[in-house]
DNA sequence: CTTACCATGTAAGGCGTTACATGATTCA
DNA sequence: TGAATCATGTAACGCCTTACATGGTAAG
């Protein structure tokens, strides 16, 4: 029953697409699903192992390649797990922007250290819109996949956010300059 | 030197502005802050304690109220203290929606639980807008104060991607219902 | 008089990161 | 041959939430 823990249900999301190894979901959380959701390896490979003890998933070597590689794949619970919990509430939707934080105490430290702050999520924000734009463009281009649907829906989030982002960034800066 | 806690920085940033006791501190936490920044009376608490024991706050008991209120102020070391870290670049923005992991995966069970938590994560925002915006109006008839310039950016930063998440699930309710 | 809210804390436990440890392979 | 990347894991520790525990006060 009970309190699914978000890594077990990010690593059967990730395995009902296709089988991997650790080290491809560890690569997946830091880019597709970077902007929306983390895990370090230290949290991964021990939920692997657990997924496989309780019969959600399956280890085995790869024999192809020359490394040794473990691949894993969902089992039948595992999917049924997983779809479980995808009909569940949403349980929390949460944003800690330290920037922000800092920001909101800005009157501590004066305007120039509040454009700092600014000016360097801006350029944060700019280094990663290019990879959602190209994200997008390649997922509009193969919506055949069932899945590309979805995926779309999440970097055009992404992207309109992070236009935000950089939008209010611009007339914060403006505001801070001005002095009022 | 030292790993700055965030739950010390946000307290003492609280504190900076005026005195104040752990539950009104929560207070501030669950409103002014709370789409950017929260924490729980089991953090609160003992980080207050923590501070004083540091020299950062002091704390004194309310004569004028009937009740058991503990009030705590900045000290000098206080403002030092967060001055230093307000200067620190940032370490952290996260972003954590479990809205959008299970939109991600929505491919497993369909465009009808996909459009159920948009529509709920809808809901949860046009619920959450009115407060800021009228955070907003208050703030904009009260620019005098120096601090408030700062929490009218941060507050303006809420409404601007609180406005473009609404956008964007208009156009993600309009994709899944037309099945493309 | 009872409900809601004010007010402060502790203890247990969960969850996750960081740092460490190890070694293979690919590519320039 | 050396650096980058592939690849898997463990241990310590930190931080925080949840649940518990307690009691006062204001308002209807």
């Amino acid at each position: 029953m009970a309190n699914e823990k978000k890594i077990d249900c990010v690593i059967l999301g990730l395995l009902s697409h296709e089988e991997l190894t650790g080290y491809e979901i560890k690569k997946r959380m830091d880019t597709t699903l970077k902007y929306f959701w983390s895990a370090s390896y230290g949290s991964i490979y021990p939920a692997l192992n657990d997924l496989v003890d309780r019969g959600l998933a399956t280890k085995r070597e790869d024999t192809k390649s020359k490394r040794n590689k473990l691949i894993y794949t969902i089992t039948e619970n595992g999917r049924g797990y997983l779809k479980r919990w995808l009909s569940l509430p949403i349980e929390k939707d949460e944003l800690r922007y330290e920037t922000l934080l800092k920001l909101f105490f800005g009157s501590e430290n004066g305007e120039e250290q509040a454009l700092i702050h600014i000016e360097a999520f801006e350029r944060k924000i700019e280094a990663e819109l290019p990879y959602l734009l190209h994200a997008k463009s390649i997922l509009s281009n193969s919506l055949n996949d069932n899945t590309h649907k979805y995926y779309l829906l999440t970097v055009e989030f992404g992207i309109k956010t992070y236009q935000t982002y950089l939008e209010w960034c611009e007339e914060a800066k403006k505001r801070l300059a001005e002095g009022q």
